[in-house]
DNA sequence: TCCCCCGGTTGATCTGTGTCAATGTAGCAC
DNA sequence: GTGCTACATTGACACAGATCAACCGGGGGA
């Protein structure tokens, strides 16, 4: 494991998102005690390995701070990210020894960690965790089927539009914020990671980017700041309907 | 519900492959015995809802014969299929009233079913159950995920190539057979709903498989039975490496 | 029997996105 | 400051797959 070194024990869950909380917290019950005991914190470098594809994975844990992806590469070299792994999201499959994907941390990364055997024995010992995590399997299974349409049907334009209106929302939501009015964001991907993500050439990410510049969808401070002055509309360019869909 | 009726109850496990076992059978352990008392039988016509997008689901069930399609559409009509529904796939999420997707039979299908509640309730009696329930979850995540390079990156062919792959395989493990030598099975799905499946038009699926004809990739007689020569082969055109990978 | 309809095939043409290539720009080392 | 590198933009052109349209063949109903 590249860059890896614990943090201050001060830090808990009271920084954890509410789907982190879930598996983390010291919170809720007193059942989650047991897992303060084993609970550690690891930071990844931008750019770094959080796992490879096929390595051996020996903990299980959720992202704090930072942003990476789960990608698949195929032998001739087409990549394709397979989803995004943003604060509150959980990684590692109990049962599972091997890693079925390359994780990247794209920006620096703070995981909260469990060991993989103790937080597997304390599962089984816990209904109620295992349960949620059944919980926040189905959500990710759900996410994973949404982001087919995206990738089947969509065209470039609308890609690009569920794309920011995903992170956007992630977000609004990380820090509070209700959606309505103009909502502000960095990227946190570059153009190439978006273009695996959707399916699509750097090339065309960035044409139809601009694209949407031109036509006042979005607003671009330098190459990464985005404003979103009407999410709505952002949306309606998704080609969702507006109210239902589109988690993660 | 449509065209839903109970089969004998002569029909029971005995004719569910393994993965359906782990949920429905009255094997492996005493526990699961309980789950005969709340099990039955549904039958769909070809053709016919089993589910509609946003229903409340009351059941939970696997797949004993036949095939079904879970199905996504946006307001102007464009379709993606999410996932294939073959014997001994699961349906239902514990925890979740409604349906996410269309559930469609495409040809006439079998399921062995549990009313939810009593089922969600064994479940939280029965961790054995529940962790098996899990893994179920993770496998078609790690499914939905692999499909996911399928729709992103790949070419008409290997999309095509790629749908056959599977079918024959889940079709030769159905059958226990070995995937050496030539494989022969029926196509179960029109060639609109392959179209659905892989992002592509009815016509540009009926050209690829013309192509994989003429190039000796597969064989056809009429317009569903198809042989497949040399699996390795149409492994090979699917940009799959021909020993990892492709779940489902 | 005929006819119709549905699923499928094939052809002609159009177009969105990929490909290749040139250029711009910000940040960093020295 | 200069040069270097990584990321991004833009243009010209090619091509895979969509679109539109004609046609085929088999099964079921009248």
């Amino acid at each position: 494991m590249l860059n890896e070194r614990s943090l201050s024990p001060q830090q808990d869950c009271e920084d954890c998102p509410i789907r982190h909380r879930a598996v983390c917290a010291r919170c809720e019950t007193d059942e989650l005690r047991k897992l303060e005991e084993i609970k550690f914190y690891r930071r990844f470098e931008a750019g770094s390995h959080v796992i490879w594809c096929g390595d051996r994975m020996d903990f299980v844990g959720s992202v704090i701070s930072g942003i990476g992806t789960l990608t698949q590469t195929l032998e001739d070299g087409r990549t394709q990210m397979v989803g995004l792994l943003l604060p509150s999201d959980f990684i590692g499959r109990p049962g599972r020894d091997e890693a079925a994907y390359d994780v990247i941390a794209t920006t620096d990364l703070v995981m909260c960690c469990f060991r993989k055997k103790p937080f597997e024995s304390m599962l089984a010992k816990t209904p109620h965790i295992a349960h949620r995590l059944l919980e926040m399997t189905l959500d990710e299974l759900d996410a994973a089927r949404d982001w087919m349409i995206v990738l089947g049907r969509k065209s470039a334009r609308e890609k690009i539009a569920s794309l920011l209106s995903i992170i956007a929302r992630r977000d609004a939501s990380l820090h509070m914020r209700r959606i309505e009015g103009p909502l502000a964001f960095d990227l946190p991907l570059t153009r190439e990671a978006m273009a695996d993500y959707l399916g699509l050439t750097l090339e065309t990410v960035s044409r139809q980017i601009s694209a949407l510049k031109r036509d006042g969808v979005i607003e671009l401070e330098g190459k990464r700041h985005v404003t979103v002055p009407d999410m709505a509309r952002l949306m309606e360019e998704a080609g969702d309907d507006a109210d239902g869909g589109m988690l993660v």
